[in-house]
RNA sequence: GGGCGUGUAGCAUAGCCUGGAUAAUGCACUGGCCUCCUAAGCCAGGGACCGCGGGUUCGAAUCCUGCCGCGCCCGCCA
């Protein structure tokens, strides 16, 4: 209704003014109607005009919406009420519009001027397991990415895996105790944490063991060819199954977004050198330390430091997104940097921030934004474990979520088989578990529950893919096709159909909005709203017995439902089946 | 102790940026609706002192402030 909006000012301007009321004084009061009821599209309330005016506001009001209706004539009717003046749109502006979408792939959404954007998503650990936790950064990375570049934006996909560090000093020990070639295998690693496991322990308990591992860290470091070729092994392995999850998943990563902690290893040192160079860098008990001062003080009130290089020598996190900074505004010429990582650690990244300014390797063009989200939690607000209290498996949680989605069809639809059956059930187990987690506000904690997610009823992902899936059968059925409708005429004669073609409109400024505050669950508020305005639109207008005008205005407004809920979801990384 | 965040029907959430009319949605609950395009649906109904108290305003869930509850973070892990 934002068209509405602006279409709306320039007409209105000349009776307001003509009333006493000052240019510039009144444009911003009008916007969306907040009462429900559809009683009006805009509302301008009048009640600061009031004290200027010396009137009341339903008298403001009144004069207001006498003086516009006439300007407004074929785009919206205008009443009064409680001192609000009220625009509807009218059915001939509603078509006119409507219609203009229906040969539009984009559904109205515009291009904006191109940015380039590296975002930083999911992160797995080399020789750990894949859990809960990476699952929201990378479903909601994914669909960042996805919007991002729909709006036409340059963007730089990159998983910062952790594939570098002390861990790896036992870990590439314990890889050839157990004998490289039987881990390096078909076989591969079955069960990571249970292989990080056994290394830790090991590391723990036995002393030789330790101090081979210290050895080999410093070996790794120095770049040895025989302990890189090892690491290379574990990094291997570790990457065949991120992608075989990504490929679960359904979302874009692949190698070539591959950019490990490794791969900043040789910028580590000219961190410090620039720090040290604009005098930023301070000696705190033998490490290399930034002190920001302000309100960052410690438990004892005694100033925190950003630690650079540590006492032994080592770099740490806060150095490696340095790093990170630079190559991507330096090398990759980045506008934007985005790091979709939880909220735990947004303190860090304010201060990784705050170095990255002050030391001048980002400037005022650049922005730098940490995408947070909160935990994954159970239904008794636990942090999700599984039974025997370990970290879930995101294999497992996405195995179970297409079994469950699985019996769902055979219950509801045992007419659906065979390989399309096991189609639908990964979309909609997957699509299911993806969107519970994008359809909330992402900074907050989520509650992780199957039986919601997966209930087809409701703010769901399986809802919205039913609604898909009823258009695409009514499309099956009629023998017209989806792309026969461009000249189709809008006519809109019942409540249904004027409420779905409002919703309709508003798809481009849902993405706007959503993308604007990197908010995913806009988008989704958006998609259920037009999946529930069809449903009331199903249920009244009955699409194939119409007259052909009539058949033809609801197969394109069916069309461009099918289309929102597809396009929309394809840019939350959920795919739409066409029977289910 | 300091910093940051959060609190909306039984449950789960949207709305808060940018203040407007009767606080929106889903689940659950109650009652209706399949000779008709997928009832995995639709319609109707009940259910909220928007954590508590102040302040600003013609008007506060929304802005400011003080409390309370909960969560996270606070130097050599990432």
């Amino acid at each position: 209704m934002r068209d509405l909006v602006s279409e709306a000012i320039p007409r209105m301007a000349n009776p307001i003014h003509s009333l006493g009321i000052e240019e510039g004084s009144w444009e911003e009061l009008v916007g969306p109607s907040t009462v429900g009821g559809g009683m009006a599209d805009v509302a301008m309330p009048c009640h600061s005009l009031s004290p200027i005016m010396k009137k009341s506001p339903s008298e403001i009001a009144d004069n207001i919406a006498s003086a516009v209706s006439d300007s407004l004539e074929g785009i919206a009717t205008v009443s009064s009420l409680n001192g609000f003046v009220n625009l509807s749109a009218t059915d001939t502006w509603l078509s006119s519009k409507v219609e203009s979408l229906i040969g539009d792939p984009r559904m109205g959404v515009l291009l904006e001027d191109s940015r380039t954007i590296a975002v930083d998503y999911s992160a797995p650990n080399v020789a750990k397991e894949m859990h809960v936790g990476h699952l929201r950064s990378t479903v909601i990375g994914d669909a960042i990415v996805r919007m991002l570049e729909f709006k036409g934006h340059r963007v730089i996909k990159e998983n910062h895996v952790g594939d570098w560090g002390t861990p790896f000093g036992m870990l590439i020990e314990h890889l050839l105790d157990l004998g490289e070639s039987e881990v390096a295998g078909e076989k591969g690693i079955s069960d990571f944490d249970h292989f990080y496991k056994q290394a830790r322990q090991k590391f723990d308990e036995d002393q030789d063991f330790a101090e081979r591992s210290r050895s080999r860290v410093v070996k790794l470091q120095s770049e040895d060819n025989e302990t890189l070729r090892l690491w290379q092994i574990l990094v291997d392995i570790s990457t065949r199954y991120f992608n075989e999850v990504y490929s679960m998943l359904g979302v874009l990563l692949t190698d070539d977004d591959l950019m490990g902690e490794s791969a900043y290893r040789h910028i580590l040192p000219i961190v410090v050198d620039r720090l040290s160079e604009c005098g930023m860098l301070d000696n705190s008990d033998g490490a290399e330390v930034v002190f920001l001062g302000g309100k960052w003080v410690n438990r004892e009130g005694d100033p925190f430091p950003v630690m650079i290089r540590k006492a032994d020598g080592g770099y740490n996190y806060s150095t490696s997104d340095l790093a990170c900074i630079i190559d991507r505004v330096e090398r990759l010429g980045c506008d934007d940097l985005l790091y979709v990582v939880g909220t735990p650690q947004k303190q860090h990244f304010e201060m990784v921030f705050e170095v990255a300014s002050n030391a001048g390797f980002i400037d005022q063009s650049n922005r730098t934004i940490h995408v947070n989200f909160g935990s994954v939690l159970d239904s008794g607000g636990q942090m999700l474990k599984s039974r025997k209290g370990q970290n879930v498996k995101l294999v497992d949680l996405l195995r179970e979520a297409i079994v469950r989605a699985d019996s769902s069809i055979s219950e509801k639809n045992p007419e659906l088989t065979g390989s399309e059956r096991e189609e639908a059930a990964k979309m909609i187990g997957i699509g299911a578990v993806k969107y519970s987690d994008l359809s909330s506000d992402r900074t907050k904690d989520y509650v992780f529950e199957w039986d919601r997610m997966l209930s087809f009823e409701g703010n769901t992902a399986p809802y919205l893919q039913y609604s898909h899936a009823r258009i695409c059968s009514i499309f099956s059925r009629s023998g017209v096709s989806r792309n026969s409708l461009t000249d189709s005429r809008i006519i809109l004669t019942t409540p249904e159909e004027r409420a779905l073609a409002r919703e309709l409109l508003g798809f481009s400024q849902a993405v706007d909005y959503s993308i604007e505050g990197l908010y995913p669950h806009r988008l989704c508020t958006h998609l259920h709203s037009v999946s529930s305005s069809f449903a009331s639109f199903y249920e009244v207008c009955h699409v194939l017995d119409g007259d052909d005008a009539v058949k033809s205005s609801r197969l394109a407004l069916c069309d461009m439902t099918a289309r929102s809920l597809s396009l929309g979801l394809g840019l939350l990384g959920i795919e739409t089946p066409e029977r289910m």
